[in-house]
DNA sequence: TCTGGGGTCCTAGGACCC
DNA sequence: TCTGGGGTCCTAGGACCC
């Protein structure tokens, strides 16, 4: 079972606002959760069904979707509100198997298979589907099939508040009709050469010859090939994965082409990412820097460290020297920091460039983080770090 | 007033080793 | 008197997902 929430941010901030006495349901008018515009995050997150009727699409820009709808609402986005969403709707599934994945914010996959009682499928999707309405107000589509990915695919058929099944069996009549692009995995930078290979509908990979599209994608045609013939064996992960990476970028407020001001603005999300590292009890050894110019060119440099860390400050210089190598002093619009090639302690080597120093700093970090889990995140912070907020203001005009 | 932020996975090319 | 072959590791870039 693949269990998705419609609408979700947009939904969401409607349970909300109803919650906190609003009368205005924002899914029955013309709405959409964005970012600020101000600071050039300006994107549509999410859209009501009216929004949606305008031809309004999550990812464009908000300036897009105004000129095709006038009276469109835009509302911030609260990422604390969703999790608590995201948080009840997954307690609420746990009910139901042992063997349950959070695959995104508001996307579940359930392996129901030793956990039937008895029920057929569709009893308990009703179910999932009536209880989640009436305790948390917001609705669900769900999707039932033999894998994960069918289950998928199944979940984005009609919406909102639908139940589908898409067995072996309905593959043809169901998913074969579909555009390709509907299809999980075919992206926008795939469709055309699809289109060469005469693809146009899933049905048309499906029938293809699995070399061709191996021959044409390597290893993606393969997977889109099973994919388009409903073959996934993959199974639902009820264990939580360590992350294989973590980062951090910013779109800036302004195009910033002076590097002491980027270094301000690194040190600030080297900050956010190692401590989120550290959260995690994990260490990096890889160390990657990314920027992007204002004409859209994103670029990026890493480095392999001599030995895996977690602290703010070696991160940081060892960002720094990279984010030196890379910057060509052109104006930049976004800058990044990813740390890579995580370890747990016990996976660490011990590494003849350790120094005591190394030492004394993740032991700093340590109390550092003890202060922000007490106070705050922002309750305390290095000297020389620019508050992105109070920063801006600047070439507003 | 145009274009987010967090991830995973794959590929190509180059350095280096025996 | 001409230029192997197999392997690992690393970096940069890109596609895709929500």
């Amino acid at each position: 079972m693949h269990v998705d929430v419609n609408n979700a941010f947009l939904s969401w901030t409607a349970v909300e606002k109803l919650k906190n006495g609003e009368k205005l349901d924002i899914r029955t008018i013309p709405a959409i959760i964005g970012g600020d515009e101000k600071q050039r995050k300006g994107v549509v997150l999410a859209k009501s069904p009216v929004a949606k009727k305008f031809g309004i699409q999550t990812g464009e820009p908000i300036y897009f979707a105004r000129k095709k709808c006038r009276n469109l609402q835009v509302f911030p986005s609260n990422f604390s509100v969703y999790y608590k969403y995201s948080n009840a709707l997954y307690k609420l599934l746990c009910e139901y198997t042992d063997k349950i994945e959070r695959f995104s914010i508001d996307e579940c996959f359930m392996d129901l298979t030793n956990y039937l009682t008895g029920k057929t499928p569709y009893d308990i999707a009703k179910e999932i589907n009536k209880r989640v309405k009436e305790q948390y107000g917001f609705t669900v589509n769900i999707g039932i099939a033999n894998n994960k990915l069918l289950a998928k695919m199944a979940s984005d058929f009609e919406k909102p508040d639908k139940i589908h099944t898409l067995y072996q069996n309905e593959i043809q009549e169901k998913m074969w009709k579909l555009p390709v692009s509907d299809l999980f995995m075919v992206g926008k930078k795939s469709l055309p050469k699809l289109e060469k290979m005469h693809i146009k509908t899933i049905g048309d990979l499906a029938q293809k010859e699995e070399r061709e599209l191996i021959k044409a994608f390597g290893k993606y045609g393969r997977i889109i090939w099973e994919y388009a013939n409903g073959i996934d064996n993959s199974e639902v992960i009820s264990i939580e994965p360590e992350p294989k990476c973590i980062g951090n970028s910013v779109t800036l407020p302004y195009d910033m082409s002076n590097i002491e001001e980027l270094q301000e603005v690194l040190l600030s999300i080297v900050e956010q990412t190692t401590y989120r590292l550290r959260k995690h009890k994990l260490y990096a050894n890889v160390v990657n820097v990314q920027l992007k110019n204002k004409d859209f060119k994103v670029y990026s440099h890493q480095r392999k460290m001599n030995f895996a860390t977690n602290s703010t400050k070696i991160i940081y210089e060892e960002a720094k020297k990279l984010l030196k190598e890379l910057y060509k002093d052109e104006p930049i619009r976004l800058i990044g920091i990813r740390v890579d090639d995580l370890l747990k302690k016990e996976e660490m080597q011990i590494s003849i460039f350790d120094t005591k120093e190394k030492e004394k700093q993740e032991k700093l970090d340590e109390i550092i983080d003890t202060i922000k889990n007490k106070y705050g995140y922002d309750s305390i912070t290095r000297a020389g770090k620019v508050n992105l907020k109070e920063k801006p203001d600047k070439l507003n005009e």
